[in-house]
DNA sequence: CGTATCCTGACC
DNA sequence: GGTCAGGATACG
């Protein structure tokens, strides 16, 4: 499921089975896909091979040789799947198959998945901040996109023209790393405060792309944990409601008082 | 700015 | 039955 670690963990698995091959047939199985890509687009993909698979943020693009882009973005609850001769499971929303007899799903539980097909010079426009993973990020840069943003940080961080691939839990873990609060105004931040939050947050995603951890309880510091005692001070985790979205953090290593 | 909305499934 | 989900966008 997606954030950029998980996105680029299913890219890869992508990359692996489908650059090379060729595409046999295409099959919308549910509106959220049918609706996009009809069946005239499905049809005129037949006979086109996969030339490479590129990641941008929580964004997937596979490019054909004939400069068509296939665009897919998971949205909450996508993911790759690759069948063999098993049957699509019933949150299979997309299946293609590939004339070596590769087939490949979009498996999309909740169909908020998205999937477009982009004609040969006509690429997606898709406005992203540089990646969250990258260590060479400027935090002056990032500072100043934040500068004049009355919205909490938190919510801030969701918006993918800060940075790409910061999704809900690693805005909460980035933050919580960095014993930043959640609360607090994007503008407020100090340029080291934000060099600290870019660090937390390569540290969440890192910690997630790493060791395969037994259960999602192990894997996250605060999301998910409301109640349970902070790893650092023991102080137990707090729940509170952001733009509609749940953030997760400890009230007092993350303090609104505390400075750099 | 916050809120509703797309859609389905899991859980209380 | 209601609420809540790791996303993004169209609203008011």
């Amino acid at each position: 499921m997606p954030e950029l670690p998980e996105v680029e963990e299913a890219a890869q698995r992508l990359r692996r089975a489908v650059v090379g091959r060729t595409i046999a047939r295409v099959q919308p199985l549910h509106r959220s896909v049918a609706a996009r890509v009809t069946p005239a687009i499905a049809r005129a993909l037949r006979g086109a091979t996969v030339e490479r698979v590129e990641r941008r943020g929580k964004h997937q693009l596979i490019h054909l040789e004939d400069g068509r882009i296939i665009h897919v973005h998971f949205r909450m609850s996508g993911d790759w799947a690759l069948l063999g001769d098993a049957e699509a499971p019933r949150s299979a929303r997309l299946v293609i198959t590939f004339t070596d007899g590769t087939r490949l799903a979009l498996v999309d539980p909740r169909a908020l998945g998205t999937v477009d097909v982009h004609r040969a010079g006509a690429p997606p426009v898709i406005a992203l901040g540089p990646e969250a993973t990258d260590p060479t990020i400027d935090p002056a840069e990032v500072r100043a996109q934040l500068r004049g943003r009355r919205a909490p940080i938190k919510v801030a961080l969701l918006d993918q023209r800060i940075l790409a691939g910061v999704g809900n839990i690693y805005a909460a873990e980035g933050l919580w790393h960095a014993k930043l609060d959640p609360r607090v105004a994007a503008s407020s931040l100090t340029r080291r405060q934000v060099a600290r939050m870019l660090q937390g947050i390569r540290t969440a995603m890192a910690q997630a792309g790493g060791a395969r951890y037994a259960t999602d309880e192990d894997r996250f510091a605060v999301y998910g944990r409301r109640g349970e005692p902070c790893r650092r001070c023991g102080t137990p985790i707090e729940q509170l409601t952001q733009a509609g979205r749940s953030t997760y953090f400890c009230p007092k290593c993350q303090g609104a008082r505390r400075r750099s």
